[in-house]
DNA sequence: TTTATTTTTTAAGTAAGCCTAAAATATTTT
DNA sequence: AAAATATTTTAGGCTTACTTAAAAAATAAA
């Protein structure tokens, strides 16, 4: 069934905001989240329960409906590739990518999100290291840890960074540090809470736990 | 100003279909081109005419305006630029593309398309072999070759290939010949027509005559 | 538990973009 | 030049997604 782009950004919404489909959603928090009015929302919502897309009562908030939630995980996983194409490809920014993103995940083309998927190494994580899901809309979820409580020796890859700012993300790309390359971790250095790493079988290099903190590794 | 998602299809149409704002274009002709009616043709194109993006008198056609021009041609730009994307770096036909570039043409942000255009090296070329215009709006136009025509000695670039399909793709790939190769011509082999070329620099290999008549060069 | 407040729904209406059918204008044919 | 045909416009109406205002229901306070 083909869905409009509104009717899409709804269901993402209720998907999300109702805690990936385990609760209820109430109409003013979908207004508040998708900038429109209360009176839209109950209007909208009428209509995707009429199709089945969500379970909707009365007064009672509203509830994705398993087809409804194969729809939205569809849409969230085109949503992260193309965040983690314009993180990653494009170099841009990651507080920047997520409205892009909104605009992108709408595009129609499964043969695309496909390719797409190849191109970038089929990413388990976002930039913000939430998990995408896999194109069944299964979502795969591996702990993430930050860098700082490895142990040496250990290994894994970045999946995310909790600072987001440009001057960090100079600093990473200047150190050739990058998301979903490969970290292992050498020796850590209880001097100064630094530790030695390398990245991707690179030499070895010494970061600052100010750094590491805000490096999320999935092993 | 902002422009519906409508707006933006009818201008591009109106541009092209009037050979780059050269001539008018019929209600007729755009109705086709767009798959809509004459009647919703000459709504629309009454609307654009009080924003001043066409020139539009009754029974006459519409020509598009200097302002029409500028935002057609930027949505053009897009559409090229995505078309290299997806043929370039994700490696879809030339043939499927043009209909995911339709849709990608829409998305809005100007940093997105400057780091796109940086990341696929700012090509002049689409994949058809036509001109993308420049951040400006400017069409800078080299003429291009067929690749048979080449002199030995002579280089340039691959800018468009005049056949499409799959196996010659495949071709190509195989032999490491692809969109935006340099391409040097070293002999040319009268017995058969076939020359034997270099690929960025690699060492020499020879292509018939048939492969060389589908490779369109820019020097 | 009754009243006040907040939330949600209904009702009525709007704009964008489309439709069909009929009327108006252009163009072509005779 | 008149008649026939084709094109284009107007008129009226539809759907989607929205709006504001009023009514209804739920929740919180007294």
């Amino acid at each position: 069934m083909h869905l409009s782009y509104t009717e899409e950004k709804y269901l993402k919404v209720i998907y999300q905001h109702g805690e990936n489909g385990t609760t209820a959603v109430s109409t003013n928090a979908m207004a508040a989240a998708l900038r429109t009015s209360p009176a839209a929302v109950t209007d909208m919502v009428q209509k995707l329960h009429e199709k089945e897309l969500v379970v909707y009562q009365k007064y009672q908030g509203v509830t994705i409906s398993p087809t409804g939630k194969a729809h939205a995980l569809q849409i969230i996983r085109k949503h992260f590739l193309w965040e983690v194409f314009l993180v990653d490809k494009l170099r841009l920014g990651w507080e920047e990518v997520h409205e892009i993103a909104e605009q992108l995940e709408h595009i129609q083309s499964p043969v695309l999100i496909q390719r797409l998927d190849d191109f970038l190494g089929a990413p388990a994580y976002s930039p913000h290291g939430k998990p995408i899901p896999n194109a069944k809309g299964e979502i795969v979820h591996k702990a993430s840890v930050v860098l700082t409580n490895m142990e040496a020796g250990s290994s894994g890859i970045i999946i995310a960074l909790k600072d987001g700012t440009s001057p960090f993300l100079q600093y990473l790309n200047k150190r050739n540090i990058y998301l979903g390359a490969k970290i292992q971790v050498i020796e850590k250095l209880s001097f100064d809470q630094s530790m030695d790493i390398s990245v991707d079988q690179s030499p070895r290099i010494n970061i600052s736990q100010r750094v590491s903190d805000n490096i999320l590794i999935v092993p």
